[in-house]
DNA sequence: CTACTATTCAATTAACTACTTGAATAGATT
DNA sequence: AATCTATTCAAGTAGTTAATTGAATAGTAG
């Protein structure tokens, strides 16, 4: 038997994965699934792509089984195909920030509020929502909210949160998370929150580092 | 500030790491980095590239901050940049055994004797070489060996295994192991060593996956 | 200073990738 | 059955990547 040759083609599959994470669109694309589950329309239009290409990502994505559909009705509804995948997703998100300066000049440029947003720890949160102690804002849209969400988490979508200011008890501190620890989505609502005079603080990472860490969530996980 | 376009402008980044990562050549070559550092040269040759390809992606590699270089005299040494490097690698590993059929295939016809070789876990490794209940044989090129492997482990590179046989206690068990758990070169020690009557197994994972589990190694880990 | 070595650079070619466009399926609705 | 909708397929184009070749650079040894 040729070792080397089994090394390499072994290798090459490997490199297959490798691909599928070397497109910038692909990788959004994996982020938003690992929200919740989506259509190919409903991708094309949240990520801005035509629908043929969208498709075609996906298609890629299925190929290094990365992800799985399911067809239901007129729709396919693809997910993220296990928890593995997110956190290659995460390793990789892990060592472009470690190790690419670039990363890190991006960050500095847009999200120069960064630290002084607080960030509150996962295992914090989950404590003082036990106790009671503060009020869980989940500002993604409603559909990825109504795919898992956090224990307690009202569901408020950025753009409505000046008109539910009502919703939120003024006296409790609020801690708004979204999609992972770039999306900007918690920084903005902190932002506003705090215009507003309310004390906020947003959790350090999103949502989906939150469930893969194996902390509760709601609806409870599926594990069928 | 666009919040789309700086997401995008971080995934463009991400995709980079993720596009160092699909070639099969450059996997490679982080498997021998993650060994022991090496030269242009000698990756070269033992990936069987040219110099000048070699070169070409090892600075792909360099430019995504994936490997480290320092020039010390005439020669240039690449290395590992970090462990989450081999973490990343490991976890993209884990993906396409888990998600690629192609990947299961091939371990099945060219490893038909996996199983039969008995894989020994790092713990139970651990516990019976410091009981002195084995030996543990370190198979790898002797440039690997010195840079670093398992306590108390010999090196007896492959080729020369039929020659060193005396060196082996024939009435102790031989666990030996290799670059990782795709690494032919175990499972053709263990098999040539039974051959010879001696009982031999291999251990479960390589050298990397040992020592990033934190597990101690010789020399002592320079954490300099 | 000259010759030598290890590595990198630059230019070329063949193969591949992303995206667009328009057509083809396959399942629902009328 | 005819129509509509969501998705996929197929073909074409512009741009990118891997590998080869030969030249350039930088450090070493005589």
């Amino acid at each position: 038997m040729s070792s080397t040759n089994f090394k390499h083609e072994l290798f090459t599959q490997f490199a297959r994965v490798g691909k599928a994470l070397s497109n910038a669109n692909r990788l959004e694309l994996l982020e938003f699934l690992a929200q919740a589950e989506r259509s190919v329309d409903e991708l094309a239009t949240i990520s801005g792509l035509s629908v043929a290409n969208t498709s075609q990502h996906l298609q890629q994505l299925r190929q290094t089984g990365l992800v799985a559909c399911r067809k239901k009705g007129l729709k396919v509804f693809y997910r993220i195909s296990g928890d593995d995948v997110l956190e290659l997703f995460r390793c990789l998100r892990g060592v472009a920030e470690r190790h690419l300066a670039e990363v890190e000049q991006l960050v500095n440029t847009y999200l120069t509020v960064k630290d002084e947003l607080e960030p509150v720890p996962a295992q914090e949160l989950l404590q003082r929502a036990r106790d009671g102690l503060v009020t869980v804002l989940d500002v993604r849209p409603p559909e990825e909210y109504a795919a898992g969400h956090l224990p307690g988490a009202i569901n408020i979508p950025l753009r409505e949160l000046e008109t539910h200011l009502t919703d939120l008890d003024p006296d409790r501190e609020v801690v708004a998370y979204c999609r992972g620890p770039h999306c900007v989505l918690a920084f903005d609502a902190v932002a506003r929150l705090r215009k507003e005079g309310l004390r906020a603080r947003r959790l350090e990472d999103g949502y989906p580092e939150w469930k893969t860490a194996g902390l509760p969530v709601e609806p409870p996980r599926d594990d069928s």
